[in-house]
DNA sequence: CTTAGGG
DNA sequence: CCCTAAG
């Protein structure tokens, strides 16, 4: 392959950025060594950062009970799945702030940086204000979240990468760390080499990927402004949601987390509210595809049954979602 | 701090 | 899931 589009300062870059975090990143083997894990792996073979560089997918072969290629995961833990899954988590967390911290001892900007707050006025009075950030631009190539599209290939929403997995693209295609991984469709490539220049010579941000200066890893706040890993909600989950509409009504999101979701840490009750609101939109669409019975079945995480949506729909009947008060008519 | 809404 | 305005 040739690189020759690419700048050699970025590449230069890159190169001290990607050494510095192999040689860090080793660290979070740890995680892997705690005795909970090694008694049900082997700690030689647990999957090490370089196999999750190596975009050998088995940490989501793991998780998913599948055996990996080698073997090595067969049969194992079924019960510590969901620990595992924390673990990964925190796993790719962690290499995301390795990685931001990094960048931010390079080029001593931080990821994210606060450029200015603009103020809207309708006459004296402030009705709106919106700050506007900037990607650090070396930031900006793990913010490379979505999968290169194929030239001529239309889709809805663009699927998701994982950072870890947009690294491994990244590291593959600039230095061939490991096996490149070759596209079947050669214009995903072309898409690749594409975007890769665009980053590489700092240009502005493309008006695609200016959306991602607001999806980023962390906020500018402290410590505790990681991002969230997106994890799917259960059907269990959804049920104790509902359990908890229909016996307090909605809104009361602070007491159904106390009630309900104390010992899940991970939903916060803003997480109940959007959930909801998404379970209402769900039950609106089954009760308008009832009839004909095509129910697309996208990659939509575990369908919701549509007894539960029915029972989400009574519930709004009974207990109306807030709705912004129209203008009072009196 | 909590909730409603928009992104 | 994030962010922010309003209570």
């Amino acid at each position: 392959m040739e690189y020759s589009d690419i700048s050699t300062d970025a590449l230069d870059c890159y190169q001290s950025i990607f050494t510095a975090l192999e040689t860090e990143l080793l660290q979070v083997d740890q995680f892997f060594a705690e005795p909970k894990f090694s008694d049900s792996v082997p700690t030689s073979d647990t999957f090490s950062l370089h196999k999750c560089f190596n975009g050998e997918a088995l940490a989501s072969n793991f998780l998913q009970g599948e055996r990996a290629e080698n073997g090595l995961l067969a049969g194992t833990l079924e019960q510590t799945t969901e620990e595992l899954t924390d673990v990964v988590d925190s796993f790719q967390d962690l290499c995301e702030d390795y990685l931001l911290d990094i960048i931010n001892d390079e080029t001593g900007i931080p990821h994210k940086q606060k450029i200015d707050t603009t103020h809207y006025y309708d006459g004296e009075e402030e009705i709106a204000s919106k700050t506007t950030g900037e990607l650090n631009p070396l930031a900006r190539i793990f913010k490379f979240k979505t999968k290169p599209r194929a030239r001529n290939l239309k889709r809805g929403k663009p699927a998701t990468y994982d950072y870890l997995t947009s690294f491994c693209e990244v590291s593959n295609f600039v230095f061939g760390w490991h096996k490149p991984k070759r596209y079947k469709d050669e214009s995903l490539e072309y898409n690749l080499r594409n975007r890769m220049r665009n980053y590489g010579s700092f240009g502005a941000v493309s008006d695609e990927l200016q959306d991602d200066v607001n999806g980023g890893t962390r906020t500018t706040k402290g410590n505790s402004g990681r991002r969230k890993r997106h994890k799917s909600w259960s059907i269990p989950e959804v049920l104790k949601l509902v359990e908890g509409v229909s016996q307090h009504g909605v809104g009361k999101w602070t007491k159904i987390k106390r009630l309900f979701f104390s010992a899940s840490p991970h939903r916060s009750s803003v997480d109940l509210k959007d959930k909801w609101r998404n379970l209402l939109r769900a039950s609106c669409k089954s009760a308008c595809a009832k009839g004909r019975d095509e129910w697309v079945q996208g990659s939509a995480s575990p369908t919701i049954p549509h007894d539960i949506l029915s029972q989400v729909r009574e519930l709004s009947l009974t207990h109306p979602y807030p709705r912004k008060q129209r203008r009072k008519i009196i």
